[in-house]
DNA sequence: GTTCCAGATGCAACTATGTCGCATCTGCAG
DNA sequence: CTGCAGATGCGACATAGTTGCATCTGGAAC
């Protein structure tokens, strides 16, 4: 990712939390530079810990408020984690994918964002369930660790 | 679920247990009639509650160590929710099924557990990755909440 | 039935992840 | 520049789960 497509996501992001007529404050902005410029999935005390280290000092409620009016906006993604924190990614249209957590591990693989379309398709048909892919990762082993996975647990 | 299939699902619990040398006390017992009798899915203090109502109040750490070992044997399957405490339940082979979450009312449906098996088989193919397909609940909107849905949140 | 001890339990303190009420501050519209 | 709705900081609270340690007990050995 270059400082330009960086410099795209945060402008594109201000540009639609305006649109909402949210207010850009100095820790929104922060913020938002903090997930522009990382392409890694990041928990709400990580985004707190880059703030700090961007000198930008944001309390966790401020961080969590924060998140919570960028998902709104559908500026951000939430996904949670069986165990362990959610985290958060800004939404980018031409990067989409859902999420696989090793259960090992605990590091998060990226999946083709269509892997589920036939899942989702057939819920709707069958039980009317309407599906929302994104919002949980899959869980499993990845290659390294599935050879010695425990069922259990 | 009749009187006598209850009776069946706690003695095989319990013969499951002692095949794995562990004991078998008043805590752990009165935990698997709980599990036993019950269709739906219970969180570690739905469980605790249970507990007291029927005499035997065990300790909050109990519950949760006592649900850990019964994991580990494979006699109970614990089921992540995105917000909220994990559920259990009795591993039952003819009565598996996947979870579905309703992310409006918080709702959990039942899915044929054969759901994701063409998934599965996708990401184990294409990235060597091995889903564990029953330990996080999908997640959407039911048939009744469906067409208010808000995606973003 | 008694003894023994690994393993189970009770308890309290602790961690982690969020949430909330309220006083203060600040973006931004006018 | 001013006013104020809305954002922030702060601390207290809530929920979910874990851990260290002293005590108790299931069940195997005798």
């Amino acid at each position: 990712m270059t400082p330009n497509d960086v410099a795209r996501r945060v402008d594109d992001a201000v540009a639609r939390l305006r649109a909402r007529g949210e207010r850009i404050t100095k820790a929104r902005s922060a913020l938002i530079d903090v997930l522009a410029g990382c392409e890694d999935h990041l928990s709400a005390d990580d985004i707190a810990d880059r703030l700090a280290a961007a000198e930008t000092v944001a309390h966790r409620a401020t961080v969590y408020r924060t998140l919570e009016s960028l998902v709104k906006a559908g500026i951000v993604a939430h996904v949670h984690l069986p165990h362990g924190a959610a985290t958060y990614h800004l939404i980018d249209a031409d990067r989409a994918h859902l999420h696989l957590l090793c259960r090992t591990c605990g590091e998060i693989l990226d999946a083709p964002s269509d892997l589920l379309d036939d899942v989702r398709a057939r819920l709707e048909s069958s039980a009317g369930f309407r599906l929302d892919p994104d919002h949980v990762a899959l869980t499993g082993w990845c290659r390294t660790c599935a050879p010695d996975a425990d069922v259990a647990g």
